[in-house]
DNA sequence: GCAAAAGTGTTGTAATTACACCCATGG
DNA sequence: CCATGGGTGTAATTACAACACTTTTGC
């Protein structure tokens, strides 16, 4: 448990991934219950080292809980009032897990850094949620995805952290097409605007979605999927990715 | 000269700011001349004391530069890549007020912390370029406007800083209306369009963005404006200020 | 009265919305 | 052959872009 040695990071500052998926018409987010006596979640969280990027800092956050590294995410918000610390709850955590701080001979002293007051980086990761498997950290009691809209109880501000995320990625949906990151490889057109509409929390008509999205230009239709269900059988579209950055408004 | 005394900041994180004014069709950045050798400029810029918000840290720094307190502003990025600090440049800073650290008693010990990598929040302000008074800090050889299009050689990465600023604004012009803090208390629908032609570089035909503008129901038509040209005088216009949040896309 | 710049109205075209119909699929 | 959901075409509406004309101002 040497990952709480203080020079290797950049004091008082952290990042907060709000890792997003979507299924059943509902967007979720990837949340560990932390091992303390109270039911706290938080968001999935670390430091950055000293000779790594703000982005490789999340990339690595993500990819220790989710299992996969091609990722989209970004940065969205820096959240850094004074309010927002919270010693107390960082001193549960350091009381539940103090065994093992006395196993690595590390004191009192050496983790009270992480009481202090934190400035965090936000960051929104975008992923097929059939592709990733949670997995708990050391520090876990448990990792699971929960409705946007149903979220338990979160430390700090991290309930705010995600209202934030998702309100980016409203924003950005229209502009960069990146709603596409939530989905798997293929998909069907309905599939997309479940997608949409659940963002956006507004409703579409069929027939002028479909126009919308297929005159983008960047899906390609492929085969039909037949599901077995009593009707006509949707086609499967995926993403083209011999698209210029241009075309996609990827800035 | 005990600005530098490193236990009153959070380490290794700076604000940079990015000071927007507007002028005789120019977007233009408040741009300090720091006292070194080399002809480099900066990003007014600064620390954040521990008990400080980002945003009180970023008013605190724009009011050194500025003189006025009631700012537009809003963080927009974090620049944390590795490559970003330049120890080099710090030092050369560091050794040419040199004289005013052995003053206070200060060693080049306690200084060094300077010139660490520094992780920098992004700010842009947008000001009544007509309000402002540049103001040399201790640091500042001189502090002036600059034309976007032409900056003069920006230290680190802050010429990214900048194009960044601007391409958010651009994002944001038609999201919130953000542009407004550019112009004075009243203005003419000319100063408008040449706001809005300047900063998303593309013209508008007269009569239609009057149109747009005015459909916005935003602003209020004053008395005219006599100017002494030979033409109509046009009216002049001010920001409504009893205006609903969500009217203004402000989130 | 004239040039310059501002105000306003009116048309044409493109984009969006709304409605309608037909088709495939499995029971 | 019927219910269900998917594909597609077309009309109605609205928004936007383009053009034209009138008004005010100082010389």
């Amino acid at each position: 448990m040497n990952i709480l040695n203080k020079e290797d990071y950049i004091e008082q500052v952290s990042i907060d991934c709000v890792i997003l998926g979507f299924h059943d018409r509902q967007l979720r987010v990837l949340l560990p219950k932390i091992k303390i006596l109270k039911n706290i979640w938080t968001l999935p969280g670390g430091f950055i080292l000293q000779n790594e990027s703000l982005d490789d800092a999340a990339l690595r956050i993500l990819a220790e809980r989710t299992g996969i590294r091609d990722i989209y995410l970004e940065q969205f918000r820096v959240f850094g009032s004074l309010e927002r610390s919270s010693p107390g709850l960082m001193q549960d955590v350091l009381d539940f897990h103090w065994d093992k701080f006395l196993e690595s001979g590390l004191t009192a002293e050496d983790v009270a850094w992480v009481q202090r007051r934190f400035i965090s980086i936000g960051y929104y990761a975008l992923v097929d949620i059939h592709k990733v498997v949670p997995v708990c950290s050391e520090l876990d009691e448990s990792c699971e995805w929960y409705d946007i809209k149903e979220l338990p109880p979160l430390a700090f501000d991290h309930a705010e952290i995600v209202m934030k995320a998702l309100g980016y990625l409203r924003l950005m949906l229209n502009h960069k097409l990146i709603g596409f990151n939530l989905l798997p490889e293929t998909f069907t057109m309905k599939e997309v605007q479940d997608l949409y509409e659940t963002v956006l929390d507004k409703p579409f008509r069929r027939n002028n979605f479909q126009k919308m999205i297929l005159d983008l230009d960047i899906l390609e239709r492929l085969e039909k999927k037949f599901t077995g269900a009593a009707n006509k059988a949707p086609y499967l579209y995926r993403f083209k990715n011999n698209i210029g950055e241009a075309d996609l408004h990827l800035e």
